[in-house]
RNA sequence: GGUGACGUGACCGAGUGGCUAGGUAGAGGUCUGCAAAACCUCCUACAGCGGUUCGAAUCCGCUCGUCACCUCCA
């Protein structure tokens, strides 16, 4: 009997139990990177959040189809004064492909996440490959009475939206009123838009502009917005389950993706529930790349970053993620990552216990199991309330060290095992194994050397054949005979392991065997 | 200015009316050839000031401090 998991909706500000539109179906998209350049921390604590939430869902035993988009066409840059698409501006400056570029933030982007334990999502959609839908979906816009042409580009007619009762803002909790007084109106290039809280749908590409499709209302590309409207309606529907993101795309991104997926499809949320996670900061500020003050996965696996000491490893990272609840913030230091590396590796010590958690042979089970029973599957019991709320992976790791700190004590004094039943015990181990492994997606990452275990290994070869070799000179066959069969021992057990040991006239080396 | 969030012990970080969060670091102990790991014990905090309440870190008010978003360049 399973706790029902609660998630915290952004629409509805509060709590309530997830309840899937379609049963035993669950459709779940998150949205992806910019692939113009490579992404830091913040940018994986979505993702890693989302591979535990889809995980859990999969444990509940729910058939879940989680999207997770890749933007390659479309933003672009802050302070880009030539109109240009992010991407394409970098690649002018290395002279490569738009897409060129493109592919290879997209390949790093997901070997990064792989290294995270994040299971691929079930369809990686690509803004440039679905062109004709958002184009599709601007036409529908159109049609509707909430999108309008100026100079080729198109944009979304927010008033008029908010006029039919849509409901701009809902998500963010914004009111339009308010955000027309507060927007500032010497913006330039705000000509082409009737009101300066429009947004656009499709743009017409200047001439330096590299990415480019034809249109009904020019050659161009698409807005920013339409994309994760567009891809999650063509694979999860008009209404699906969960969407998530990054509590900065709140607005204005995820408001005008309901804005626009509603000029469609009234009525409707795009998805039942949105969750948001919140950012990762060092020193407090929100890391960005605006500031400058991130840290990319490829220096926080190398530590090649000047904010830390040292590289931490894919799992130490997602530890670190897991160990705060995903809607807080959490500050990035040399520190705390520390403290998640010997955490992390005290729960892998956990896991490499659990199969030697066997009691004795020729010890009796004590008769009554009742009040060990009782505490341990309390123990387990605990390890899911947090899940289960809001997903707080933070609780449920503070649980699994609870739950750990009595294994520890089992495995110190095996035979105390008699005083709990198997049942009991194999529900523990069960439950441990399930949330560090499956659900929370900590794998052991090992850490030893190969190549330094092989060479500890031959320097006791080689210690062991001196010893021989010295003996039979002696002519203490017994002695030499001991250390024939250390070496026999060692050559056998390599061998297994598909090494072969060589003794060569130049020393003790080793080699792949090759039967 | 508008909206929202936050301020927890040496550090990170849960909790949100009464009950041990947890991890890391530190102290003592058990175990141990030495050590490590593990186990046991300790360090028992909630920005400040008021208020509500039998009782507040948790609710309310004020003060101080911090942060995020408020779009354009699309």
């Amino acid at each position: 009997m399973q706790p029902t998991l609660s998630l915290y909706n952004t629409l509805t500000r509060r709590k309530a139990p997830f309840q899937p539109l379609n049963a035993p179906f669950v459709g779940v998209y998150l949205c992806g990177p910019t692939v113009y350049s490579e992404a830091h921390v913040g940018n994986a604590r979505g993702p890693v959040v989302f591979d535990v939430l889809t995980r859990y869902l999969r444990h509940l035993g729910y058939t879940v189809r989680y999207v997770r988009n890749i933007t390659d066409v479309g933003h672009l840059e802050g302070d880009a004064d030539e109109g240009e698409d992010k991407i394409s501006k970098r690649a002018r400056a290395q002279q490569l492909e738009p897409m060129q570029v493109a592919e290879q933030y997209t390949n790093l982007y997901q070997n990064h996440m792989e290294a995270l334990g994040c299971l691929p999502p079930d369809i990686t959609p690509r803004a440039s490959g679905h062109i004709i839908e958002q184009i599709e979906m601007i036409q529908q816009i159109i049609n509707n009475g909430f999108g309008y042409e100026t100079n080729g580009s198109v944009y979304f007619d927010v008033p008029a939206y908010n006029a039919a009762g849509r409901g701009y803002g809902k998500l963010s909790n914004r009111v339009v009123e308010e955000l027309l007084a507060g927007s500032r109106d010497n913006l330039a290039g705000q000509d082409e838009k009737r009101s300066p809280l429009d947004f656009a749908l499709w743009k017409k590409a200047d001439e330096r502009h590299l990415m480019r499709w034809a249109s009904p209302w020019s050659e161009g590309f698409p807005g920013w917005h339409l994309e994760c409207s567009a891809m999650s309606r063509k694979y999860l529907g008009a209404e699906f389950d969960i969407h998530g993101g990054g509590l900065d795309l709140m607005f204005p991104h995820h408001e005008c993706e309901i804005a626009q997926s509603q000029a469609c499809n009234h009525p409707t949320n795009e998805a039942q529930v949105w969750m948001h996670n919140n950012m990762i900061t060092v020193n407090g500020q929100k890391m960005s790349k605006a500031l400058g003050n991130f840290i990319t996965m490829s220096q926080l696996f190398e530590g090649t970053n000047t904010t830390l000491s040292q590289a931490y490893s894919p799992m130490t990272v997602r530890f670190f993620l897991l160990q705060a609840h995903y809607r807080s913030t959490i500050d990035i230091t040399d520190d705390a990552l520390q403290a998640a590396r010997k955490g992390y590796r005290k729960l892998m010590n956990g896991l490499r216990l659990l199969d030697k958690l066997v009691l004795p042979q020729g010890t009796e089970q004590t008769a009554d199991t009742a009040a060990a029973d009782a505490e341990l599957r309390k123990l387990s019991a605990d390890c899911y309330t947090g899940i289960n709320d809001d997903l707080n992976t933070a609780r449920t790791i503070a649980s699994l060290f609870n739950l750990l700190r009595k294994l520890n004590a089992y495995a110190a004094n095996l035979a105390t095992l008699a005083q709990v039943s198997t049942e009991a015990l194999t529900e523990a181990t069960t439950t441990f194994r399930t949330l560090v492994q499956d659900v929370l997606g900590l794998q052991d990452e090992p850490r030893a050397n190969v190549e330094d275990l092989l060479g500890l290994t031959l320097d006791f070869y080689k210690i062991a054949k001196q010893s021989a070799n010295q003996a039979r000179e002696e002519g203490n066959m017994e002695e030499a005979t001991k250390h024939y069969g250390e070496i026999d021992r060692i050559r056998a057990a390599l061998k297994d392991q598909g090494i072969v040991v060589k003794d060569t006239k130049a020393g003790v080396d080793w080699a792949y065997s090759e039967e």
